[in-house]
DNA sequence: GTAGCGCGCGCC
DNA sequence: AAAGGGCGCGCGCTAC
């Protein structure tokens, strides 16, 4: 077990700190208390004067704030300009608590009932399709499940008489209407915290989960920050490749000149004068009249084929994507301000990944990336962490060789030069198909050359893949651990070991029981390299903002990026193992230092002195475009 | 008219 | 060149 040093820049938990709990009294009041002293608060103030309260506590303490859901308290911080440090989100910590094989002893004592309150977690509810969508599911969630009756304790917190403030003239009453729409009191918050601490204090491995909790948490800041600060965006960059691929922008309800032309000359091709491109079936009945013999439209099957069709419907179907997902319609409804704002889920997938709502952000096709351009005065510093996830898997596995190997910025050519493999593509997809559990093919035959020359990384992913094959939960490095596989994988499971079971029955649960070994397999690799892309994020945060207190007087400062970010460097995107930070130009070569020191600090995090190396590339430039 | 699903494809 | 993992989203289509 590696020791993990407690973390402030992170912000794991040290003796002494202070905790805030954030909740519901009566009348609609906020109250903010010590969990040690729940009897004194030290705030019950209106809804109007929450942010002043958080400020000032903020200022003097900067203790851990305690809240449900980041999503509900914090966005409304910001908008008064009001950051904080660090946070436990209570709803992200349990769903990550109640499934871990680490807490799996302590919760087996009953003594540690989820309360029906708390919301699950982003990944085990579906994420909503739009950010509309959300917004509705939240709204509903809180006023069906968050009335302040359903709590039987909630009139215990103390009232302290009059609010610590008073509503400002011309107060939003649809803002305090919705904080009165039901929070969990702030005793029941206080109880959960507490049922958290206990299940992470019995766990099999508390330092690992407090670093866990700690970085998803300060992950839920960050969410709700990048939203705020948004994504510079030119529009007219954006504009001007869109002109450039599909020509001028048509009038509604009409395709631009450049598709039309292309599928004119894709159907005289095909002798099919009125096929719709855009419809599968269509296509592909026109394909296989035309004696082109396809199975699916799909590009990399369309590719095999020497038909003078094919060339132009590539083509084609290239455009329609461009504009039905980074089109113009996409830019009227996302881009806003010269930034483009997604909503960010941190935790909104079952590896820890991150999802977004709304707008694609995380499918940034790379022809728009150079509409991402800095202010004036303002740079862009872009970083990657190159082969992140090999990278982790050596370290988790502790596998000397395979950190040997991977020392270096080119993980693939250091496979090559150890002699593992013959081609740094070889590598690629050796590595590729190790993780991901290829059986056949190209990947599958190199894996077990893999195998031979890091047998310790090799038996930990193949351990995952056997396990899931079993029906069992795997778990990452920090204690996130997958979830069960449906009641239907069961009973096929179930099905194939009865007397008569049938050949096809045998097959088909040895067929999805591999398939979740596969997912299995890759999930302590993914939701591990998340974890570390977690930290990496979290200790640069806090760098940021120390930089940002220095910033001097003359910076010109970024509007559209609001009070708190317009004069600070501050993360603008994050995508898996890649981040992005605007930064006020002077300031750029320390921030990249701090790209660089967070990168390390995260990897010593993770795995302490086993001598496993993070490299970024890492580039400062005006535009995306021009990094990578 | 809407909901849900499969396809295809963008990203890691 | 294709195939293994994780996603979100827009489209056409079918079922209701």
């Amino acid at each position: 077990m590696v020791r993990r040093p407690a973390d402030t820049v992170v912000g794991a938990p040290e003796n002494g700190d202070m905790q805030v709990v954030v909740g519901a009294v009566e009348q609609g009041r906020i109250a903010l208390i010590d969990p040690d002293r729940a009897d004194e608060p030290l705030a019950v103030v209106e809804p109007a004067a929450f942010a002043e309260a958080v400020r000032e506590l903020e200022a003097r303490e900067h203790p851990r704030w305690v809240w449900t859901e980041t999503r509900r308290w914090y966005p409304r911080l910001l908008e008064a300009g009001v950051p904080v440090e660090r946070c436990h989100d209570l709803r992200l910590s349990g769903a990550i608590l109640d499934r871990s094989t680490s807490t799996e002893a302590a919760r087996a004592t009953g003594r540690h009932q989820r309360p029906s309150w708390l919301p699950p977690g982003p990944a085990d509810t579906g994420v909503a399709s739009t950010a509309a969508d959300a917004a509705v599911s939240a709204a509903s969630l809180h006023s069906t499940l968050f009335d302040l009756d359903d709590f039987a304790d909630a009139e215990s917190v103390v009232d302290i008489g009059e609010p610590g403030g008073s509503t400002p003239p011309g107060g939003d009453q649809a803002t305090d209407a919705s904080f009165r729409a039901g929070d969990a009191p702030a005793t029941a918050v206080a109880a959960e915290l507490a049922r958290q601490l206990a299940l992470v204090a019995g766990s099999a491995d508390p330092s690992a989960l407090r670093l866990l909790l700690a970085a998803e948490s300060a992950g839920a800041l960050i969410g709700a920050e990048m939203h705020v600060a948004g994504l510079p965006w030119d529009r007219a960059v954006h504009e001007a490749v869109l002109e450039q691929e599909l020509g001028p922008r048509p009038s509604p309800g009409w395709k631009p000149a450049r598709m039309e032309a292309l599928a004119l000359q894709v159907r005289e091709e095909l002798g099919a004068a009125s096929v719709n491109l855009d419809s599968q079936v269509d296509l592909l009945r026109a394909l296989r009249g035309a004696g082109i013999q396809v199975d699916s439209t799909a590009r990399w099957e369309l590719r095999e084929h020497d038909y003078p069709a094919i060339e132009p419907l590539i083509a084609y179907k290239r455009l329609a994507r461009l504009l039905s997902a980074n089109g113009w319609s996409w830019l009227d409804e996302w881009v806003a301000d010269g930034r483009f704002r997604p909503e960010y889920v941190p935790g909104g997938t079952a590896t820890g990944r991150w999802a977004t709502s709304g707008g694609g952000a995380l499918q940034l096709p790379k022809n728009v990336r150079s509409a991402v351009v800095a202010d004036p005065g303002w740079t862009l510093v872009v970083a990657d962490a190159a082969q992140l996830e090999p990278r982790v898997l050596a370290g988790m596995a502790r596998d000397h060789a395979m950190a040997e190997a991977s020392r270096g910025r080119d993980f693939y050519r250091g496979l090559v030069d150890a002699g593992v493999v013959g081609t740094r593509d070889e590598a690629k997809v050796a590595i590729l198909g190790a993780m991901y559990g290829a059986t056949t093919g190209e990947s599958g035959r190199l894996v077990p050359r893999l195998a031979r020359a890091f047998p310790l990384a090799m038996s930990l992913v193949d351990r995952a893949a056997r396990d899931g094959e079993r029906g069992m939960a795997v778990t990452t490095l920090l204690g996130r651990s997958s979830p069960l596989p449906s009641a239907g994988w069961r009973a096929v499971q179930a099905r194939a070991s009865e007397p008569d079971a049938t050949a096809v029955d045998e097959r088909r649960a040895r067929s999805s029981a591999r398939d979740w070994g596969r997912f299995t397999r890759n999930f302590v690799v993914q939701g591990s390299a998340a974890e570390w892309s977690l930290c990496w994020m979290a200790a640069l945060r806090g760098r940021l903002a120390a930089i940002g207190g220095r910033v001097a007087p003359q910076t010109p400062i970024a509007e559209a990026s609001g009070p708190v970010f317009g004069r600070s460097p501050h993360l603008v995107y994050f995508l898996h193992d890649e981040i992005i930070v605007h930064a006020p130009r002077e300031t750029a070569d320390e921030v990249a230092a701090a790209v660089e020191a967070s990168a390390q600090g995260a990897g010593r995090l993770l795995f302490g002195d086993f001598p496993v190396e993070f490299p970024l590339d890492l580039a400062v430039v005006d535009s995306y475009a021009s990094a990578g």
